[in-house]
DNA sequence: TGCTAGAAGGTCAGGAAAGGTCAAAGACGA
DNA sequence: TCGTCTTTGACCTTTCCTGACCTTCTAGCA
C-alpha cells in the first residue's frame, strides 16, 4: 500500500468517515499540495476509486473558487436495494419493468408518493413518442442516475 | 462560498428575501463599494445569478440619480408557474437555463432539495453522454414531464 | 433653447484561478 | 516479457475579477 493513489483515497476515506454531513469538500491543487504530486493525480483517485459503483458521487466546480465535493452514498438498508435494482435494470429498461421499480421504491417507503409519479411521468416516455429511438436504453440510463440520486447520505427523504 | 459573486449573490438575495415589496433598488457603484470590488463586478453577477431562469428581473437606469433595480418574479399559486415556465423551456433547453429553472422551482419550495437533486441528476445527461443526440431536445420534453406531475393536485409535496 | 459637464450604469477583452483531459512514460506483478 | 496500474506533464475549458472605455441621463448655465 505505499502507493500514492492508495494513500490518497485512504486519506480521503478517512475525512469522509469523519464528517456527519455525508460529503467532504476540498480544493484540488491543494490535497495535491499535501501529497506532492501533481493536480491530476487527485483525478485519477477520484475516477478509479471514487466511483458510484463503490459508492461515491463527485461534484465540481471549476474557475475561480472551485472545488471538489465527494458525497458518500449509502450501503445501509437502502443500499442494498440499490444494488438489486441496477441488476435488475441492466442496460435496457421496459416501462413495464420501471414501474414496478418505481412501486417497489415506494412501497419500501424510500420515496415519496409524488416523487414516485414524477420518476414514473420522466420515465414514460410519454411527451416524446417518436422523437426519440433506444427508449429502453435511456430508461435505464436515467433509473440509475434517480437510484444513485435517492443513495446519497447528504439528502434525505425530508427534503426542505 | 469564500468567493466574491457567491457573496454578492448572497447579500442581494437576502437583502430581497426582507423586503415586501418583491423588489430592491440600488446603487451600482455603492454596492460595489461595500464589498470593495470594481463596479462592473456587479453587473458579472447580475448577468450569471439573476437571470429569468432564475426567477429575476433586471432592470436599470444611467445617468444622474441612475440605479438598479432587482425583481424577483413571483410564481403565484394556481399553476400561473407552468406558464412561465413552459415558455422558458421552449423547444430546447440547455443544462444552465435546466439548472437555473429548477433552483427557481427549489427557491419558490414548489420541490424539495432531493426532487431538486433527482432531476438535475436526470437532465444532467451524465450517464449518457454520447449514447444520444439532441439531448436539449430531450432535456426540454422531460422537463415538461416533470412540470405537468408537480401541477398535479392530487399530489402534494409531503408524499406518502 | 441648446450646450455641456458630471454622474450614473454598460460592455468587452484580458488575465488569473480553479478544475478536466489525454497521452506517454514508468512501475510492478503474473 | 507482457499487460495493467500508476504517475506525470502539457494543454484545455470554465468561472471569476479587473480596468479601460462607452453610452445614457440629469442638471445647470449661457
Amino acid at each position: 500500500m505505499g502507493n500514492l493513489a492508495d494513500r490518497i483515497e485512504e486519506y480521503l476515506k478517512q475525512t469522509l468517515e469523519q464528517t456527519s454531513v455525508g460529503y467532504i469538500i476540498l480544493q484540488r491543487s491543494e490535497l495535491a499540495g499535501e501529497f506532492s504530486c501533481v493536480p491530476s493525480q487527485i483525478n485519477y483517485v477520484l475516477d478509479t476509486r471514487f466511483t458510484v459503483e463503490r459508492g461515491y458521487l463527485v461534484e465540481s466546480r471549476r474557475g475561480g473558487g472551485g472545488y471538489l465535493r465527494i458525497i458518500r452514498l449509502g450501503l445501509g438498508l437502502e443500499g442494498q436495494y440499490q444494488q438489486v435494482m441496477r441488476q435488475l435494470i441492466g442496460e435496457q429498461l421496459s416501462r413495464e419493468r420501471s414501474n414496478g421499480l418505481v412501486d417497489r421504491l415506494m412501497e419500501e417507503e424510500l420515496i415519496t408518493i409524488r416523487e414516485a409519479a414524477m420518476i414514473k411521468c420522466v420515465l414514460s416516455g410519454k411527451d416524446l413518442a417518436g422523437k426519440f429511438r433506444d427508449w429502453d436504453v435511456l430508461r435505464a440510463c436515467l433509473m440509475n442516475s434517480i437510484l444513485t440520486t435517492l443513495s446519497r447520505e447528504d439528502l434525505d427523504k425530508e427534503g426542505s
